[in-house]
DNA sequence: GAAACGCTTTGATCGAGATCAAGACCAGAA
DNA sequence: TTCTGGTCTTGATCTCGATCAAAGCGTTTC
């Protein structure tokens, strides 16, 4: 669908260039990586990889959003990650896919064959490096959602996700400070539960008693005001304005 | 105490030369490492940084055990890493510790005041290299212990962490397959709890109720026997062999 | 020796969230 | 229009792990 669009882009117009692995390279490096890379395009539903698959490239999601899933024998499930734009899929020296990677919406990513993106890397500091900033990121990110699964209520880890989207999205569109923050749930009530660690129907009731008090509101299932976002802090149970931001 | 027996150890004695955050360095970087160097020790239960403190180094843990842990206003805490010899504490580029290190045993480090050794890593990609790997691991862990956070029952995280100890005390001692495995448990009680999710009683609870049914034995508090491996793998609700070792 | 302290175990009870079950809401298809 | 399938909400009940409480055990101190 957009793959034709996006096969002509070049780096240079590229939106997540300089957030994604490639955002230190000099002009140079990013001519030679412009040249390898190429686009994939993916529906809302489908899956990108498939746990204990071979995975033959790495890549960056360009748009759209995916979701990072281990899986238990019996079916329990519990997302490890979400992937926003910028964000990067796959680990360099690694053959086999440890979890499943899914596009929650449509999701365009920009990917590298795993070989020579490797070679690059090892010439390359400048992607060493930027790749291991986001790397501690993620650790940091995983541990704060460590905390979230050990020890928060439903309650909390409702309003912490809730939060953290409001958030994401409030510093794509302005950062202009106060006023109601309007958007819309990336994710269905299963994924929500899948990455809280709760059933779908707590998710269902927790979301129905912060609806009810006025901590937000909703119109139809997925889109959301968020009239005081201080007043959703404090359900969620962080301190001053919800960790790091900065 | 031990200090003194330390600071005199060239690296290339070091316990931990081939797995730390040094180990892809040749000679001449392991002579400058060394000249930077220092140890430092800790007793059992010392702080070994505050979370929210100013952080002016980074370091290798030598020998030891030390816990990573986040905590709530209100007193909740989650142990979100164990620190083994080899691990890495601190984060290049970070002034503010974000979690407390707290040394869990007698704890012996190999520092490296931060701006130096920030230097030292944007020359020598051997280091970022190496660093990156073990952050991704780190990675792999964190996301490992979001799935039993998340998805799993307290008899099971008990039994998971139980063969986590099991099996890195078995891989430092021999790789002889069979036979039973017998360690101490580094934690207490509590440290368990923190790390798990759970209180101090479950975690007493589901030890003694693994210990009745014949899947672990017990010699006073800490002293553990395995005599099937296997069955303990079963308890924890891991596929095959537990997850990924190699 | 006794006392004090830290760590652990065990028991009794409670409650948050899971589970089981039904129905609401909405969009697309016939 | 009705049917169908997917997503979400709400209710009733149950259960696992939390909480509250007491006591056991080993070590250190005096």
């Amino acid at each position: 669908m957009k793959l034709e669009v996006l096969s002509d882009r070049v780096c240079g117009e590229c939106p997540i260039r300089h957030r994604a692995v490639c955002a230190r390279c000099d002009e140079d490096e990013q001519v030679i990586l412009d040249s390898m890379k190429y686009y994939r395009s993916y529906e809302a539903g489908q899956t990108v990889v498939w746990s204990g698959d071979r995975m033959d490239f790495v890549g960056s999601v360009v748009s759209g959003i995916a979701t990072l899933t281990q899986t238990m024998e019996d079916g329990r499930t519990q997302m490890v990650g979400l992937l926003l734009p910028s964000d990067f899929v796959g680990r360099p020296g690694r053959e086999i896919a440890p979890y499943d990677v899914v596009a929650t919406t449509d999701l365009v990513m920009c990917c590298f064959r795993k070989k020579p993106f490797e070679s690059m890397m090892a010439e390359t500091p400048h992607i060493a490096q930027r790749l291991l900033e986001m790397t501690l990121d993620e650790l940091d990110a995983a541990r704060e959602w460590m905390l979230l699964l050990g020890r928060k209520t439903a309650r909390e880890k409702i309003a912490s996700l809730i939060a953290i989207i409001a958030r994401r999205d409030a510093t794509l569109q302005f950062d202009g400070s106060d006023g109601p923050m309007v958007f819309d749930l990336p994710l269905t009530r299963v994924a929500m539960a899948d990455y809280l660690g709760l059933t779908l129907e707590t998710v269902s009731r927790q979301i129905s008693s912060l609806r009810k008090e006025g901590i937000i509101a909703l119109e139809g299932k997925r889109h959301v005001t968020i009239p005081d976002f201080q007043r959703l802090l404090n359900e969620a149970g962080d301190d001053a304005d919800g960790g790091f931001l900065v």
